[in-house]
DNA sequence: AATACTTTATTTATATTTTTATAAACTTTA
DNA sequence: TAAAGTTTATAAAAATATAAATAAAGTATT
């Protein structure tokens, strides 16, 4: 074998050690011995041997808990860094952080219609190469690049079934045209994995989290890991049987909550209600259409427009009656409001918690906290970020670094 | 430090190993090599260990898939034994079982009930150790006991909230009270765990059970581990929303499967049904409870009853129209129907799959397996039979038994 | 039938990891 | 304020696990 296979399996430690420092802020060799399983001289050899490889700085000693203070370690922000990016339907966000997730260059965002369009994977592959050229940080800097999108998905193969066709697997071709390893996941897989390891539900092991956008997902944080289910398609939230009658869905059922409740149907309604003369500070071109339209309603919203309100509201029940039939089931430690919608979430809590009162057995809504996302917008680039460093102990990344390092 | 136990690690391994084989039948060294990441002179010397102590048996060549027949090990079937206890509300069943989960004993059924029984705990107590000495089985030979029961349990403080009050931890009280290591889990939760170990769901790992009794049960298997929740709580599939108005439950809501589609629910529209004159086979003497008419029931559905049937065909499309929730979120692998109702299991099939077409999008039913349980009643046993093996790697067991082998 | 290739098992030498002992730095108790 | 107890860190010795080499027992190929 080759020499630089040999270390491969001593340089898992050192993998896994930097993942935790990315995601822990700093730790000591006596904490990451405990959490580990692995001896204090092993954990303090491994971390000495990042620290001379530029991966890891000391980070002062952290009080005592009644004999020595430990020194602390953090991971050196600018050792490696993350490529984020963030699809929905018309748009792309790409953004890239270090690994205190702090950006290193502006965000750039663009057009980029996913539905029919031939071209949008060779877009979007130009952007980033283009993005990473102008950001002026060194491909092999790059630990990875995550991105989240909506679509069906099979993440170990690394393919969308809905968009961004590339003939097998887009990992794949993303990695080979761009040079560095690319993983994909759901956006509202990606939102819960932000909000689990940076966001309100920080270290919490059991957690739903809302993705109120145009639809309305689901990500599911089970165990302290994404539960993705069987064939990948875990958290349908948006398509359970909710009431008998009510407004026929894109899937061809009547009462789904996504038919009820999603922003583009409040907008939908909005517009409908203007039609028809209600009093309300909103304004309606016949040109615009319903995502326009669902922007302006929540801003009403949180102005104090009636109308908007009440249209929130009754969404908001609907969503309740949903999260009453999930906690039932998975009875969450909490549950996190979060997406596009985020913004009108104070507005939604009221008649998310009277449904709860109504449809919840009282054992079970008491042991599920309701919060409101904090990074709001950015939960899905923080995803995408995470999910790159999620994956970091199984790819061979630090080794690579290591050794240029060791040759230079 | 004593002598005693500087073992503990090292025999970590070999308890992983006893525990592997009681759940795999066979495995030759090279398969749990790679199974645990150890290499394979460790596991073969563990394994001679295991042998020289007495818990292994060699199990003869297993075919050759290309090279060189892997000699096959399995644990030796008398070298320790589990005692499993199924509760329900009325009865209980105790049986003891050897490391292939053949009974050793006769099975022990008793009539014990737990509501408002302050005894019922010390005769249970006493039970246990009468059927152990009557067993003629030492103590020490005992791996551990397995409970099942209904109730809300917390598994890791060993606390029925619902029954069996214990002043505290019931499985350390019995510990304590009969000298060994004891497990309760609610009797979902264990006929799941059966279903995924030793029943039709073998080694899948996105596996949902529903318990089919005098309520409706849901016992979960996620990532292949069984699924509990935050507080303990998950899977309360019998109290979700189905329907806006329906009976009232006895959790005081209204459209609860568990108050539409429960096996007691159907027994007691029978009685109503017989009372306003409707053929059927089915006899009701005013005296007898709904418990008894339920059996009855199952039976002449079994045997054709038209009445019996449309009863049943009734509770099995609300039945499929949760499912088809669950389905939606869990996405899981196989669902499995299991309990004391597998047995009209059959009959439920048809309008359980229908209501799986009418609420269910294709591509998430597609994707699950609606299964019957072969285990039948014996699942609750096995289950707890397997609890005490799925703790067997976290206890100390295996070292005390290997000491007083080694003395000896 | 002979050769090449696989897979499994065993032995030995090497590498790694953990224990143990010692020291250092700090808190708590007497 | 001194003594005792904690927690962390480091360096040596001891234990343990692994890789490499070799052997054994089979299948597949020529």
């Amino acid at each position: 074998m080759e020499p630089e296979n040999k270390g491969i399996k001593g340089s898992q430690l050192k993998n896994m050690i930097i993942k935790r420092l990315y995601f822990n802020k700093a730790m000591s060799c006596a904490g990451l011995s405990d959490l580990f399983d692995k001896s204090i001289p092993s954990i303090a050899k491994a971390v000495n041997e990042l620290m001379h490889e530029g991966f890891v700085v000391e980070h002062g000693y952290a009080p005592s808990s009644g004999g020595r203070r430990p020194l602390m370690y953090s991971v050196k922000a600018n050792a490696m860094y993350i490529l984020a990016v963030a699809l929905d339907q018309l748009t792309a966000r790409i953004q890239l952080f270090d690994l205190q997730n702090s950006p290193v260059a502006d965000m750039l965002t663009f057009e980029l219609k996913l539905l029919n369009n031939a071209n949008a994977l060779t877009i979007l592959t130009n952007q980033i190469n283009s993005y990473i050229k102008d950001s002026g940080i060194a491909k092999g800097k790059i630990a990875g690049i995550g991105i989240g999108m909506p679509g069906f998905i099979n993440v170990t193969e690394g393919i969308n079934y809905t968009y961004l066709d590339a003939n097998g697997s887009l990992t794949a071709y993303l990695t080979e045209h761009t040079g560095i390893t690319t993983y994909i996941d759901n956006d509202s897989s990606l939102i819960a994995l932000a909000e689990q390891k940076f966001g309100i539900a920080k270290a919490q092991t059991e957690v739903m989290v809302i993705n109120l956008g145009w639809g309305i997902g689901l990500g599911m944080i089970v165990n302290g890991k994404l539960f993705r289910g069987h064939t990948g398609f875990a958290g349908e939230l948006s398509h359970i049987p909710l009431s008998e009658d009510g407004s026929l869905c894109e899937c061809g059922k009547r009462g789904c909550l996504e038919a009820e409740a999603s922003m583009l149907v409040v907008a939908q309604k909005a517009i409908e209600g203007i039609k028809q003369g209600r009093i309300t500070s909103l304004k309606h071109n016949t040109n615009d259409h319903s995502k326009l339209m669902g922007d302006a309603l929540l801003d009403a919203a949180n102005n104090g427009d009636q109308f908007a309100i009440e249209l929130l509201s009754d969404a908001g029940y609907k969503i309740g009656k949903a999260l009453a039939i999930l906690i039932h089931i998975m009875n969450p430690a909490t549950i996190v409001l979060s997406g596009r919608g985020a913004k009108v979430a104070k507005i939604l809590m009221a008649p998310i918690q009277q449904a709860l009162h109504k449809y919840c057995i009282p054992r079970l809504s008491k042991g599920t906290e309701l919060l409101v996302s904090e990074l709001g917008f950015d939960a899905e680039l923080i995803g995408a970020a995470v999910l790159v460093m999620e994956n970091f102990d199984k790819s061979v990344k630090a080794k690579v670094s290591k050794a240029t390092k060791t040759i230079a």
